[in-house]
DNA sequence: CTGAAAGCGCTTACAG
DNA sequence: CTGAAAGCGCTTACAG
């Protein structure tokens, strides 16, 4: 019914294995067969069968793309549009995109060890990193290819992994403070869990050390109080939408009583006024090298790990002002 | 390398073509013949290949799930919240997804035929509704089996599509306000375009009718004002938040002064207080629905395009108050 | 209830 | 530069 390589073959009076070389377009075929054969495939509106293409070659040419095995946290704007740059990215290499969800640890295992099992994936990209959970023991210990999107918390140089400077972006957030004028700066969190958490606070830290200026940390939660502080870096824009709030009620104006600054430069940053000044992670840049990464990952023969540093960008709204 | 069956055939003492029978859990087979079979299967860690299964029987048994052509739409929690149940849903069937998402329409529909036609997937189901696009076109022209989330504005009774009631959300909308004792209310949008908008506008216009009230329009923007109104049914949850935004700053306090209900019950009703009342519309039912629905268009040799309707919820919370 | 055989539509050494 | 052949790992009429 549907026409096949043959059917191609015999229209251009070739063999079936020309025309297979002739699809991956090999250098050992003459440009004039090229021609004919190409000319045969239109004609006839050839598509190649991607299953008779992955059985015969050994290869799936997809990716898995696993998200965390929590429901809230993958509502998050950043996942939609990380799948979106790595399916825009794999296809330009020819690559499709399966996905494994669920909502606990066990299930999504249970899913990735299927796809891999059934041969329907060469690998995984992880969107989740921080502690080790059972998913990624499963890929680690059985060496699959894979690359993390985030910073793990074990194994950091043997795992290859994808994602911005976070110490540099707590760094970054204290100078655009400092220089605005602002010494009582304090970083406000929801949770001390994580690496992002981590390296961003370390980083403010450092920061904040290296100017002579006292650092300190702001749990946010039921009587939350700024101090002293006339700027503060809030770890995400969603909590900085609840830490607006807050401070609305306390009568405190953004920016003219206090500053904010904050990371990822998501939807939320736009819903309300005062607009978010926050720091742009690059979503898009983060999926393409993660898809990059895992395809250097499968085509090398040495197992070297490395960790891709994405850039990301101050993006200046109505949140901060010179003290 | 990897075991097949025939490797399990060998062990258990049959032939192949009994193990991909006992695989299938075929009613021909012995049970005893079964239990021989599993164990062999069992023991070697035996797991199918997809891709010849695909090749040998001509049925790919996966889903594509086509997003929606723009950027910013898709960023909303809808999607990543719908593909989970959709992918759940789909696995429990043992069917598969993959994904189709694109900047342009164009993309999208190179995409899609190139999905179908490679014969990755047995059909597709189309996260956006309304006007008729060129993707969509092209999978009515080429009678290719599809599910649309959403309302369809032609041919309504030729496409099989799952969507909420939205006239009667717009009528329930009326009476939860009615009831509280509002008669001056008013429907808040910031677009006119789509079957969402018109459904919910137009239970609204027949709900007040009823009552006896008369209705009226607000567009949001600019110079917003609520005129008389005491109550307001906004088109989301998103546009709420702005709604919200703009009231605090003409000094108007919500539910206090004014009480505001809306729909889809999405992650941002409940970032900042008041809290909304929403209707939740259900997104894991429409998911699963739409692969319920999509798995019977392929198996059924009758062409029967119907409409299946999810119920949706009142989810009572902190903008709405007795006038 | 089970087996033997052909076939699904490709790829890829092997020859020439 | 191209062809003939074997094989990838399943499924499914056909026989018995």
């Amino acid at each position: 019914m549907a026409v096949t390589i043959k059917d191609v073959a015999k229209k251009a009076g070739v063999n079936a294995s020309t025309v297979s070389r002739v699809i991956k377009d090999s250098s050992q075929i003459s440009d004039r067969t090229k021609t004919i054969v190409r000319k045969a495939m239109a004609e006839l509106g050839y598509t190649r069968n991607a299953a008779a293409q992955i059985l015969a070659s050994g290869k799936t040419n997809t990716i898995g793309v696993v998200f965390p095995p929590v429901d809230n946290k993958s509502s998050q704007p950043f996942f939609m549009k990380i799948l979106t740059a790595i399916n825009e990215t794999a296809r330009e290499s020819n690559v499709s995109i399966a996905i494994a969800t669920g909502h606990t640890q066990k299930e999504l295992k249970k899913q990735v060890q299927l796809m891999y099992s059934e041969r329907r994936v060469d690998g995984f990209i992880v969107l989740y990193a921080g502690k080790t959970d059972s998913v990624r023991e499963y890929l680690f210990g059985n060496n699959i290819p894979y690359v993390l999107v985030g910073t793990p918390s074990e194994h950091q140089n043997e795992i290859t992994h994808v994602d911005n400077d976070n110490k540099l972006l707590g760094h970054e957030a204290v100078r655009h403070l400092a220089q605005l004028g602002h010494k009582n700066i304090a970083f406000v969190t929801d949770t001390k869990e994580g690496e992002v958490f981590a390296e961003r606070f370390q980083g403010f830290n450092e920061e904040m050390m290296s100017r002579g200026l006292t650092s300190s940390l702001l749990k946010f939660g039921q009587n939350f109080s700024i101090g002293k502080a006339t700027a503060l870096i809030v770890i995400d824009d969603v909590l900085s939408l609840r830490v607006l709030e807050r401070l609305k009620a306390q009568n405190l104006s953004v920016p003219d009583d206090i500053s904010l600054i904050t990371f990822n430069n998501s939807i939320f940053g736009t819903i309300m006024h005062p607009f978010l000044t926050t720091f742009d992670i690059n979503v898009t840049r983060l999926g393409a090298a993660s898809v990059g990464k895992f395809l250097d990952l499968l085509n090398s023969t040495s197992h070297y790990h490395e960790k891709t540093v994405i850039p990301f960008e101050l993006i200046l709204r109505e949140s901060t002002k010179a003290k």
